[in-house]
RNA sequence: GGAGAGGUGGCUGAGUGGUCGAAAGCGCCGGUUUGCUAAAUCGGUGACCUGGUAACGGGUCCGCAGGUUCGAAUCCUGUCCUCUCCGCCA
């Protein structure tokens, strides 16, 4: 959510980022309603005044008459405030309604575009795209001759979109787990495990919309918890409420987390397999940074991520998200898009992971502040979160990108300590 | 799941209808004093919203949401959370 009185000090700033974003929002009118909403305010505080003046003077009072005309009184004066809180109360379900709608400021840098075609590829990994002396396979031809995945009993059992992981499918799980969290913990993140299920005002804070009928967001009927799409959710809800000191920041949190997400309305396209699925596990990073630091602290995990690609020696380029394929709560955002030979006609770049700078969009919903000594009042913090690996879809990535023309699946040697093998062989 | 207790400022904790945004202590900031460490002493010290160039005002907040009342931290209802005991359980 952005701060009203910089909407209403950037009317045109503001109305311009909605059209870039693609979305059709009227500024204005917040605009004009908020401003009929103070003045209401104002009405509500003064008869308020003058309420709490009577009440006061009830009990020096010093016979019945004056008291039971000063009951009155206050009684008038109650009923009008309660009017015109009505009327104020109105407005600002009105204004906060727009409000909550308008997205995020975007980076100057970003590119502008209505989707993911104006985004921009500003690098890429350190290792080539490799040209196969024989035909790939996709991860499913793989996951058969290997023994991997199993979709058809996941389907008799949850249906589709959903997969069980068999044989070195499920120690390279953990070993990716194990190798991400490594990473991450050198880099300084604290580890967590978080929980899958959130109150929906956390998922609603960090930007996630619980119900309607698009939702991506699976609820627990008779409840106000839903599954978490992401520990994004989790570990941005870990400090809402609070009012840091400014020496704890920044502060980094790594979190393992089950994702489930209904990916309503993506039937159809790219859903074969591992790459849109209903449930995947994924180690997260998230930090709360004072505002200056959270440019930089985005390159910082954008560089983390190349680090998990390159150390797994998988291919990949780094695009700068445009501004229609943003996020609302997102400032900026870099994707992660490793090439997966098998996806395609003849391989693809897939999304692997993905960083945003939400500076304090989240903050400001979440209410999450920091202090500094000696000034006055408090600053939202800036919140970042980025994918360290997305197990299902670096499992693709690794797998179709190291096959071997023997159907073995050679693993890179920075993970061998972590699965405790140098290949994957049919049994 | 059953029974009970409780949620107050950065912390501990008092406050059961009016002058309470809230005692006291701790912590923190500043002054004074004793040549240092430290102690004593005095003063200050919440957040959010809002009016005002400012000085300085106003409103709201005692887990959260409602209700009663002229007036609620205090009474009532709901809800969330914490603790204790019992039961069940990986």
């Amino acid at each position: 959510m952005l701060d009203r009185k910089f909407i209403v000090e950037n009317v045109d700033l503001v109305q311009r980022n909605c059209v870039h974003r693609g979305l059709q929002i009227d500024v204005a009118e917040l605009v004009r309603n908020e401003g009929l909403r103070r003045d209401k305010l104002q009405e509500v505080e003064e008869l308020n005044r003058r309420a709490n003046e009577v009440s006061k003077s009830i009990g020096r009072a010093t016979n019945d008459t004056e008291r039971e005309q000063r009951m009155e009184e206050g009684r008038r004066l109650r009923a009008a405030k309660d009017a015109a809180q009505q009327g104020h109360d109105l407005l600002e379900v009105a204004v906060l309604e727009t409000q909550r709608r308008i997205p995020n400021l975007s980076h100057p840098d970003v590119p502008v575009g209505r989707d993911d075609n104006a985004n921009l590829e500003v690098r890429r990994g350190q290792h080539e795209i490799r040209s196969f002396e024989f035909v790939p396979r996709d991860h499913l031809q793989i996951g058969d001759h290997l023994d991997l995945f199993d979709f058809e009993a996941a389907s008799r059992v949850s249906g589709h979109g959903f997969y069980y992981l068999r044989n070195d499918a499920v120690l390279l799980e953990l070993a990716l787990q194990r190798y991400a969290l490594d990473i991450a913990a050198t880099a300084g993140f604290t580890l967590t495990t978080t929980p899958d299920l959130a109150r929906n005002e956390i998922l609603e804070g960090i930007g996630f919309n619980p119900r309607g009928d698009e939702t991506q967001i699976y609820s627990v009927v008779g409840t106000d918890l839903s599954l978490v799409a992401t520990a994004e959710i989790t570990l941005g809800g870990y400090l809402a409420g609070q009012t840091l000191a400014v020496e704890q920041l920044p502060i980094r949190l790594a979190g393992i987390s089950h994702c489930f997400r209904t990916e309503a309305g993506a039937h159809g396209r790219e859903t074969r397999g591992l790459y849109r699925v209903h449930q995947f596990t994924k180690v997260e990073m998230f930090v709360f940074c004072e505002p200056e630091q959270s440019d930089a602290m985005l390159e910082e995990i954008c560089g983390l991520q190349c680090q998990v690609f390159d150390g797994l020696e998988i291919p990949y380029r780094v695009v700068d998200t445009a501004t229609g394929d943003l996020g609302g709560p997102a400032y900026r955002k870099y994707d992660l898009e490793a090439w997966m030979p098998g996806r395609g006609d003849g391989g693809t770049w897939g999304e692997v992971t993905s960083t945003s700078n939400c500076t304090d969009y989240q903050a400001r919903r979440l209410q999450i502040r920091f202090k500094k000594p000696g000034e006055k009042g408090t600053q939202f913090v800036h919140t970042l979160n980025g994918t360290a690996v997305a197990i299902s879809r670096a499992m693709i990535a690794l797998v179709e990108n190291h096959q071997q023309s023997d159907g073995s699946v050679l693993i890179p040697e920075k993970l061998r300590p972590y699965l405790g093998k140098d290949r994957i062989v049919p049994k």
